[in-house]
DNA sequence: AGGTATTGGTTTACCCGATGAACTTATCGC
DNA sequence: GCGATAAGTTCATCGGGTAAACCAATACCT
């Protein structure tokens, strides 16, 4: 059924210019669509407030979100209060617990795995704790695809559950009473969980689903993706083929900074036990041509500096991985962040900052001192001041990304799920 | 007639989600086979080949060649001699003298224009030397329009004269003989010379037509587009209203490169009295959120390093300024060079390096030195080494950028000229 | 010289997707 | 009950691209 893999995920990636046809326009309108369901209040929208806000017709949007219901991807809401004149609307909204992505990381002393559906919402999550540093590969991503197999079981169990269940009913739900009558008479078919794709957050080196590199873990030349898919295959049944996507770390926690924060342009800094980053551009994750983009953490800070553990000296990881923060003072540490920022900040011009991971709570500490070296080395600083924020995301960042990665590829292409 | 002046340029930059409408798919296809014309030998190329290279249908590429012809964006090409078997073609190309930029630079110590076709061929072109920096704005900004106009008739009478005139002929021009008779028996009405737009190159910060601060001119909030949309407006007789924009010097010379090199993905590195850059990524320029990208001149090579005139310590401009230059060592120079580009490679990802201004002619003196600390330095070296190159454009590449900056809007969306 | 293969280009019937206007449905306020 | 108001649907229409048949112009073969 298929490749055991796909390629590389190269969010933001410019498609080579092809042929307009009238299919792609439909499938462009029905992903604007989504977007606006998605944007909306999860209590719900008329399809006619879509429709203003996307700038389609009425008529347009009522055939497309036929076609987003047939999918699965989008619900009736429960009708609300009828607060205002006019004919009340039958909102929709984002399916809950009917789709969900399936997300894995691995570190050097923990696995975990996450279930996020269409909402965002965390249907599952697990974790172990362990030395994978110590282990094969093979073992722990035979462990993972475990704990990822038992996860997933608990998602389903709690979508099929008394919690967002998935209803079939109509916009007019007349049997359903004028309240939705408690304790729902009759089970109705219930479509079950769907699985929309499966991310792995790697710290290191990634192409192509293959783990180059991860020094923390000792992993080198690693087919991830080739032993998940192999395992995770089953979960195929319920949807479009999951392909195993394998991600960096950093990159994948950026991408659920970025799902939170919507169409934002800022620079990701992702601290823990090294050093990551990103770039996103507009709400759109920047991958670069390899998809090795974001690799704040050797980005020089002082060619004089101390030597790194990829070979080059002073490295932004010396001053801001968790070694450094236990021995550097907050000024010196926020000062190299400053400068390897500034850097990255005068190349692209993003006006914002968001420290992620280990530096987020230091903010505080450390905010002056990156600040100050803003304001002298960024030579827009005076037209356009950086800003610099913690992230919105703290909980396990990248494993949110990574479970979140094949939601919002879903909802940046409804129709794949055709396939 | 309108606003004064467009709005900064942001090339690539994405627009905001809108609703696809018809009118959008042809406007994109327009834009798609005028690419493939532009890609394709200057000689000429059969609607057949751009149909089947395009993937659109024949009868699509007619129609949508004939809006082309008559925004006089495409021109039949002489039939070539016929080759090849089957029914021979009506080849098409860009139409030469036909439309074209208007190109601007200002240095400190010249001014320099250019006026340059829809086919990259520069049908003018004038220098003037003296001490602009010794100036007021205003004086050498009328200064410099007088040149504009001044070129442009140059221009004008060039396309109007017996090189590139444009003809009316059509596909199967029978009056004309198999071979084209020598010496064309009556002169056709020639549309004239259109302008597509002006484009000013600035060695500074610039925002919405506005110059900042440019140091070596003594410029500051210097409003040229309005200044030179004054004095220009009249080149606007034969074309759509040629909104006036102003761009950095390093990021116009990168557009240039760009436009030389097609679709790929690189860092342009420009040097000459200051130090800029500009990332290109697929070809399309990135101009971050304010228009302020590529500022790699004051990027941080050691912190330690020498006070800039910008206020910050080390930047790549100390070591690869004009004045550094002259007194560093190669090597030093391409180690300071290696480690800035090191840090946007890492963050970026871009396989390309791209070494212009005076950086282009010392590659052979400093690549080596480059090559050195982006192995050690570029974290995905192993997996991606970064190529160095020098720039195929060395010819005054900003003016030549600021002169195509209008003709490449066109060619990207044709319809503009309608309005 | 004349038929055949081959390729370029046009014509025509058609499909698909969005539109706009008329129409229906369902609520509020009086 | 009766307008006013807003949500949603129906339907004729338009615009753009497609596919396939057709016409046109050349080379090649006999």
């Amino acid at each position: 059924m298929g490749a055991p893999r796909q390629s590389a995920r190269r969010v933001g990636h410019q498609a080579a210019r092809q042929a307009a046809r009238q299919a792609g326009l439909r499938r462009h309108n029905l992903a604007l669509v989504l977007d606006h369901v998605a944007r909306a209040e999860p209590t719900g929208v008329s399809r006619a407030s879509v429709a203003e806000a996307a700038g389609l017709t009425r008529a347009t949007v009522s055939s497309l979100v036929e076609t987003l219901l047939a999918l699965g991807l989008v619900e009736w809401a429960p009708a609300t209060g009828p607060s205002s004149v006019g004919r009340p609307a039958s909102p929709i909204r984002l399916a809950r617990g009917r789709w969900a992505g399936l997300g894995l990381e691995v570190g050097a002393n923990q696995l975990a795995v996450a279930v996020v559906d269409l909402t965002g919402e965390t249907l599952a999550r697990a974790e172990v704790r362990g030395d994978f540093a110590a282990r094969t590969p093979a073992a722990t991503l035979e462990a993972l695809a475990h704990l990822a197999e038992r996860t997933w079981e608990q998602a389903r169990a709690a979508a099929a559950g008394p919690t967002g269940r998935a209803r079939r009913a109509g916009p007019a739900d007349h049997d359903n009473g004028p309240h939705g009558s408690p304790g729902s008479p009759e089970p109705v078919e219930r479509p079950g969980l769907g699985a929309l794709g499966v991310a792995l957050a790697v710290p290191g080196i990634v192409r192509d689903g293959v783990v180059l590199d991860a020094p923390r873990l000792g992993w080198t030349d690693v087919d991830a993706a080739r032993a998940l898919h192999a395992r995770l295959a089953r979960l195929t049944g319920a949807g479009p083929a999951p392909g195993v996507v394998v991600g960096n770390e950093a990159t994948l926690a950026a991408l659920a900074e970025a799902a939170r924060r919507g169409p934002e342009t800022f620079l990701y800094v992702s601290a823990g036990v090294g050093v990551g980053g990103a770039c996103v551009v507009d709400g759109q994750l920047q991958g670069g041509v390899h998809g090795f983009a974001g690799e704040l953490g050797h980005v020089t800070v002082d060619p004089a500096g101390p030597l790194c553990r990829c070979g080059a000296t002073g490295c932004l990881e010396q001053y801001a991985g968790a070694t450094a923060l236990a021995q550097l003072a907050p000024a010196a540490v926020g000062r190299a962040v400053g400068i390897a920022v500034a850097g990255a900040v005068n190349v692209l011009d993003v006006g914002r900052v968001v420290l992620g991971g280990t530096l987020g709570p230091l903010l505080p500490a450390i905010g002056a001192a990156v600040d100050d070296e803003l304001a002298t080395r960024v030579l827009a600083y005076p037209w356009a001041p950086a800003a610099v924020e913690a992230a919105l995301v703290t909980d396990l960042p990248a494993l949110r990304g990574a479970a979140l990665a094949p939601v919002l590829e879903t909802l940046a292409d409804p129709e794949r799920l055709e396939a």
